[in-house]
DNA sequence: TGATCGGAGATCATTATAGTCTCCGATCTT
DNA sequence: AAGATCGGAGACTATAATGATCTCCGATCA
């Protein structure tokens, strides 16, 4: 349950491995293409290009076209956050169908329902927890954040 | 992104009104059928039956069957944790494909993978989330409890 | 100019989800 | 004992999401 898309999957190891070697000792600032990503990770070329073209979109990363084309992070480690990563693939966070509902447009449920508002509070915690983690994290940095559960603020029946 | 399906929904919002009606201050004790809750928040009748027959398998409500039969809860709202009830219905918590991975069947990217480590804190993390907030929780209820970050725990490359 | 790159679109197979239908057995009421 | 009311269990269907593939295009650099 609960589990993220092979798509998101590929997204975190391609930007992951973007950051290593932009970032890297060995060889800063290098542009990485799709090829190399793919035979890396053992992840479908094609697939990965979406991914990454997505990923683009969303301004995460830069292209460059042409030969010695490829792939830079649009900004540095610390300011891409796992919640972005994931949303720019999957869409907004969302644990119940209900969670980005317009006005006017009521679930079946919702005259009744009562787990709506302590959903959301679960919620709201677990975009606390992707949105104060980034790529930085992901590669050895260890910033110090605290979050609450949402029983911890109080839920209203 | 990371929604959780409406047979969980339906689960939460049968659960909740299981535990209102057998623990509020109307009608102490009754016992609850399937129709009840379906007309009662929308439901597809059948649909709710099996979801319903899961819980109980799960041993989070027992069963009476028979006219005048129904559902009540297996035990009190604080020790039936949100986590259970998403878990009887959807399988156990994993963000990625990997999380329950057995020994030897490694995922096609694992060789290579430096993003599994730091998800499964997340996933920690969110499993800390649902296992601290209970059916109680739903019902106005408000424990205390904090959790950390996955990045307040230091992530290993 | 042509090989190498990303951009974009359609397409397809597989799986998960949501929902339905049917039959069965248990139990309570009369 | 009979019939209505309940849950238990299985097969079944339709639709949507996912994962993956294919094709063609434009940009760029040697």
């Amino acid at each position: 349950m609960l589990k993220i898309s092979k798509k998101a999957d590929y997204a975190l190891m391609a930007l992951q491995h973007i950051a290593v070697v932009q970032f890297g000792d060995v060889t800063p600032g290098r542009v990485v293409n799709t090829k190399e990503i793919a035979e890396e990770y053992n992840i479908p070329l094609e697939l990965l290009a979406k991914v990454l073209q997505t990923l683009a979109k969303h301004a995460l990363i830069e292209s460059h076209n042409g030969p010695k084309g490829g792939y830079l992070l649009a900004r540095r480690t610390h300011q891409i956050t796992i919640a972005q990563i994931l949303e720019s693939i999957e869409g907004p966070l969302g644990i119940t169908d209900c969670s980005h509902e317009k006005d006017g447009e009521l679930c079946m449920q919702r005259e009744n329902c009562h787990i709506r508002t302590p959903l959301l509070k679960v919620q709201d915690s677990i975009a606390q927890l992707l949105n104060n983690m980034t790529l930085q994290d992901m590669m050895g940095g260890t910033p110090l954040i605290t979050i609450q559960s949402p029983a911890a603020q109080g839920v209203e029946r």
